[in-house]
RNA sequence: GGGCCUAUAGCUCAGUUGGUUAGAGCGCACGCCUGAUAAGCGUGAGGUCGGAAGUUCAAAUCUUCCUAGGCCCA
């Protein structure tokens, strides 16, 4: 063993030695880190990045170079990075990266979403204070503090993580959403809006709490539903134009006074009905319920059907007459989509205060808007009986009342989940709460068209869920009433209503005539700021309303508030819009896809992303979600600790496509080290020992080969370069990874190494090993670029091994992608090649059918084809010495006429047969299994053959015909595509012998390494059987003595180790002892 | 309650415009190799494609309904 690299190796840094051009002797190509890519390894690679300022000069060396616009969707620091942030992060790196390398300049600009709930409700736990009451009593000043310290709770976690995942992004310059800078560019987009008319306040309809008289936010509901049992009632309205009664139903009989409409599903049946002497109208599917609930099925006489469309317009007399609609639309029956047959009547009550879908209709149908319920919950003085009382508790007065005055048909309890308020206990109630909102319905066409101009990953999000979100859009409701956020900008005169919304401190300065450049641009400081009502002739005070904005209007006006624009930066901005390219989570739908979306449709008239990537959550093994209460949630720095960035990396990107759900799977994580990882390591270590030994250096212009083995791989290169640059430039992350694992792992190592070995073997440096270096390293050089944004520590590690030597500053990162050179492409090379491939795979599958184990060696394989691939296959030495040796045959052969060693036998590929003849389809397959021999053979060579079908000659082609072969005796055989495979089973007394000699070198092998021999130490053998066993020793002595390094071959004698064994009922002793 | 996604081998996932014989990796069984070796390689056995109905000469693929899980919105 004098190939041994040398000692010193280990030692000399992964990073490379960096010293220049290494004498003889010294080691150019320096071993890795470590026996298997780790987490320690990363480290390395990490640090050697920082010091060489590697990820700055990868997008400084594109200067000048064309942009390529990415925008970062920020996250928020108050939470711990999870497994579903590695995947996020993960593709917009890919695409980052792989973009800078196609010549890009990719501008990576980190952002923190710093305002919302989330972060209040993480600053109320730590004070231990619940409600708004408590915060204000707290003091909004320093709770608003605490909020701004809580979102960087988690930012070193995020720095430690985003620099252990390998995702490059610029940390040091990040945009901060709740920076002065930031929320004056909000506040000069929401100027915008107003300028033109597309921002009005109006109502919202919320889950409240009458108790607190506080809304609930949707986070809060998320355990908050009980199943209780509530009254549930029958009431009859009367017809205004006829004398009969519409029938509804409600669990809610306190919203009742402040019903406006009555909704009814324009395609249902509806029937009037007689019961006693009253006429009632109901969907036609809830009669039988209707009679069954008053007992008294027989004496409902329907008297007529009819369509909903028919009820549509018609008047009804108001239920309980508190309320005056005044000028306003009541009372009508109108349409509603929501509308069901699952219970009530078919005829739904609507009070557009207190439900959100009556308030959409009553909006649309322009309806009358009664609210007598004040914030406490309680009836206001015009519902006169129940004035001040808690509008739960009035319900069986209410009822009570409906049956005095005869309205109410029938009542019983039913049972359903209701929410209540976890804090107090009580129940919610839906509520009209004042609110601001963007007229985006307005906009809805200018979307849709903005929308259709991205280009989606996968294509059914921007066409489904995002598109249908779109088609539907309803106005953004935009104020919170909440403490820390963007405050809204608008001040209003308390004398004439106007408004007046100011865009940035020298504004706030003008208007109150003092400096406002230090003034923090959050509440309560701008609470505090008054001036004078700025509409003419008003000599009011302007007042700023206290709600703030929904945080995702903030990160939504990113691509304009990153860069302070309109105030700052013009060219920088106008550089850098819109982004090319954006990737965040499918959750992201109706949050950053479509803030981003409305914001910059309504300022520039286009969506400020060209692309978007979406991907799906990460699962649990078990397709749970993953959360940190169930306690099923991965941490990611964990793995990242333990197994390393790369491994995961890869795992995530190759285990399914990125908008599929995935289940985590951490066995994955370390397949993919032991898989991928290992291969492209093994092959790098293969290489280092034989170049280094042979002082090998890469010829500065690239040279050809004429070897067929060389050209076949670079061939094959060239094809997976162009596959996974076109893959990736069309987001198909996953696809282009398993692409290039493919490659190195069966074509590379599996193929063109494992063939190549004695090539690199040689003593001397002759053409045919310089041109096998070179090819290697070409074929690994180029991998590793490919690799480069899918695990980048390990392609820098490897790439700088074997480049360092000549470039010690250099990185796989500062280098272009690999395009794909057309002149050394070989299609026919690839394609026999694949059939060398594919005849080993088939004549071990042929071995396994005829029970002849590969150590047995069988006299020859023949081979046919119906083109050059057979011959091809044999002008090759090298190829046919490998397939003879995997196959431990003796010979290869060919075949004139493949009936010499197979029956043919034919079977249609509807696939083909299919769309020419259709409906004839099974006819023409009859008629293709009837083939003749000879006919499939003219077909095989001619790829054409013409029978008779349906009574008339048609031509049949080569792919609508598949051939299937059975061996004849003494062959087997089988093939595929126009390709025979024949192996002769035929056994003669030499084979057999042949046999036994390596089944008993294989007993001893194992013998040795049970014994716990060195590999290389020599021993004295004793080898005990009949007849047949000495005849084979005597014959094949030489043989077994060399490969088993043996001295001697006794019949006799003691050893310490020893074996008995049984092979064609020969019994055979062996034992051996160290010489 | 509504919209969307997912369901394929024991496990994790592929499956192009419908084509009769549904693929890969892991695991398992068997075998091979020992000059990249505390590795590596091959062959094989495993599936009524979540269930039911329909369209079609032909359905994992298209349609409808149902079941389970997920996401978003109510």
């Amino acid at each position: 063993m004098s190939h041994d690299p040398a000692p010193e190796a280990a030692k000399v840094s992964p990073t490379g030695n960096g010293n220049g051009t290494p004498s003889r002797g010294e080691v150019r190509y320096p071993a890795l880190a470590r026996k298997f890519h780790d987490a320690h390894s990363e480290e390395i690679i990490n640090r050697f990045w920082k010091e060489h300022d590697v990820f700055r000069r990868s997008i400084a060396a594109r200067e000048g170079a064309p942009d390529w616009v990415f925008y970062e969707g920020p996250p928020t620091a108050n939470g711990l990075p999870g497994v579903h942030h590695v995947m996020a992060r993960l593709c917009k790196d890919i695409m980052c990266r792989f973009k800078t390398m196609t010549g890009h300049r990719v501008v990576r600009k980190a952002g923190w979403d710093t305002h919302g709930l989330p972060v209040e409700r993480a600053v109320e736990k730590t004070l231990d204070i619940q409600g708004a009451q408590a915060i204000e009593e707290f003091g909004l000043a320093p709770f608003n503090d605490k909020c701004r310290q809580s979102v960087w709770t988690c930012k070193s976690d995020w720095d430690e993580f985003t620099e252990r995942v390998g995702y490059w992004v610029d940390l040091d310059d990040p945009y901060i959403t709740y920076d002065n800078n930031y929320i004056e560019t909000v506040w000069w987009i929401l100027r915008k809006f107003h300028d033109e008319g597309l921002l009005y306040k109006g109502h919202k309809v919320v889950p409240y709490c009458p108790v607190c008289s506080t809304p609930i936010s949707s986070h809060e509901m998320a355990n908050s539903y009980r199943t209780v049992q509530d009254p549930s009632i029958y009431v009859k309205l009367r017809a205004a134009d006829r004398d009969e009664y519409f029938l509804t139903w409600t669990t809610t009989p306190w919203t009742l006074p402040s019903n406006v409409a009555l909704a009814v599903g324009a395609d249902f049946d509806y029937v009037r009905v007689r019961h006693l002497d009253e006429v009632f109208i109901l969907a036609e599917a809830r009669v039988g319920i209707l009679a069954e609930l008053l007992g008294v099925e027989e004496e409902m006489e329907v008297l007529e059907t009819f369509k909903g469309t028919e009820l549509l317009g018609r008047s009804y007399e108001q239920l309980l007459p508190f309320v005056s609609p005044g000028d306003e639309r009541a009372f009508v029956i109108v349409e509603a989509d929501f509308v069901t047959l699952d219970s009530g009547t078919g005829i739904v009550h609507m009070a557009p205060a207190f439900g959100e879908d009556d308030y959409q209709v009553g909006k649309k149908e322009n309806l009358a808007f009664f609210k007598p319920v004040d914030s406490h919950g309680q009836f206001t003085p015009e519902v006169e009986p129940w004035a001040g009382m808690n509008v739960k508790k009035a319900d069986p007065k209410i009822i009570r009342h409906l049956k005095d005055e005869g309205k109410l048909l029938a009542r019983q309890t039913y049972s359903h989940d209701y929410p209540y308020h976890d804090r107090c206990d009580n129940p919610l109630i839906y509520f009209a709460t004042p609110s601001w909102f963007i007229r985006t319905s307005e906009m809805r066409d200018q979307l849709v068209k903005a929308n259709a101009e991205i280009t989606w990953a996968p294509a059914e999000v921007g066409s489904g869920r995002f598109g249908n979100w779109l088609a539907g859009n309803i106005d953004w409701s935009l104020s919170r009433n909440r403490f820390w956020g963007t405050p809204l900008n608008i001040w209003i005169c308390s004398d004439c209503g106007h408004l007046h919304l100011p865009t940035c401190r020298a504004d706030l300065g003008e208007l109150t005539d003092r400096d406002q450049s230090e003034l923090d641009l959050h509440r309560p400081h701008v609470d505090d700021i008054s001036f004078a009502c700025t509409k003419d002739g008003c000599a009011g005070t302007m007042v700023r309303t206290p709600e703030v904005i929904d945080c995702w209007f903030d990160s939504g006006s990113m691509p304009f508030a990153q860069y302070h624009y309109p105030f700052e930066n013009e060219e920088l901005f106008k550089n850098q819009f819109p982004a090319d390219f954006i990737s965040e989570g499918i959750d992201q739908t109706r949050g950053w896809f479509y803030t981003m979306l409305v914001i910059s449709t309504f300022l520039f008239g286009k969506s400020s992303y060209k692309s978007c990537l979406v991907n799906e959550l990460v699962l649990d093994a078990k397709g749970k979600k993953m959360s940190k209460s169930q306690g099923n949630a991965v941490d990611p720095m964990d793995i990242l600790r333990t197994e390393g960035a790369d491994p995961l990396r890869w795992y995530m990107i190759t285990s399914s496509p990125v908008w599929v759900p995935t289940k985590f799977d951490r066995g994955g994580v370390k397949e993919a080290q032991r898989k991928l990882l290992a291969t492209v390591e093994n092959t790098y270590n293969f290489f280092t020992l034989y170049a280094n030994l042979d002082d090998f250096v890469i010829e500065p212009e690239p040279q050809t080969s004429p070897d067929l083995l060389d050209r076949w791989i670079l061939s094959r290169l060239q094809s997976v370069s162009a596959a996974v640059a076109e893959d990736l430039e069309t987001l198909h992350l996953t696809r282009a990874a398993k692409a290039i694992a493919f490659f190195l792992m069966d074509d590379v190592s599996n193929w063109y190494v494992r063939l190549s070995r004695r090539r690199f073997w040689k003593g001397e440096m002759t053409a045919d090993k310089r041109a096998a270096f070179t090819t290697l390293y070409t074929v690994m050089e180029t991998s590793l670029r490919l690799l480069a944004p899918f695990i980048p520590f390990a392609a820098e590690e490897i790439y700088r091994g074997l480049t360092a030597h000549r470039d010690p500053e250099g990185s796989v990162h500062l280098q272009d992608f690999p395009t794909s050179d057309q002149s050394l492409v070989d299609e026919e090379l690839e394609r026999a090649m694949a059939a060398a491939q594919a005849v080993v795979g088939l004549g071990r599958s042929l071995r396994q059918e005829a029970s002849l184990k590969t150590r047995q060696p069988l006299g020859r394989l023949l081979l046919h084809a119906n083109d050059d691939r057979a011959a091809l296959l044999m002008a090759d030495e090298r190829l046919v010495g490998y397939v003879a040796s995997e196959l431990n045959v003796k010979e290869i052969g060919t075949v004139e006429d493949p009936r010499e060693v197979a029956r043919l036998e034919t079977k249609a590929n509807y696939r083909a047969l299919g769309p020419r003849f259709g409906k004839q389809a099974p006819q023409a397959a009859a008629c293709i299994k009837a083939m003749t021999s000879d006919e499939i053979l003219a077909l095989r060579s001619a790829g054409r053959v013409a029978l008779q079908f349906e009574g008339k000659p048609t031509e049949f082609t080569f792919e609508e015909v598949q051939v299937l072969q059975e061996g004849v005796a003494p062959f087997v055989a089988t093939g595929e595509q126009g390709l025979t495979v024949a192996l002769d089973t035929t056994l003669t007394d030499a084979l057999r012998q042949e046999g036994l000699c390596r089944e008993i070198i294989n007993k001893v092998q194992n013998l040795r390494k049970k014994s716990g021999l060195e590999v290389s130490d020599r021993i004295n053998l004793r080898i005990e059987g009949g007849e047949p066993i000495r005849e084979m020793v005597s014959l094949f002595a030489e043989r077994i003595q060399a490969e088993t390094l043996a001295q001697s071959i006794a019949s006799s004698g003691d050893f310490d180790y020893k074996d008995t064994f049984t092979i064609d009922e020969n019994e055979i002793g062996i034992a051996l002892g160290k010489a």
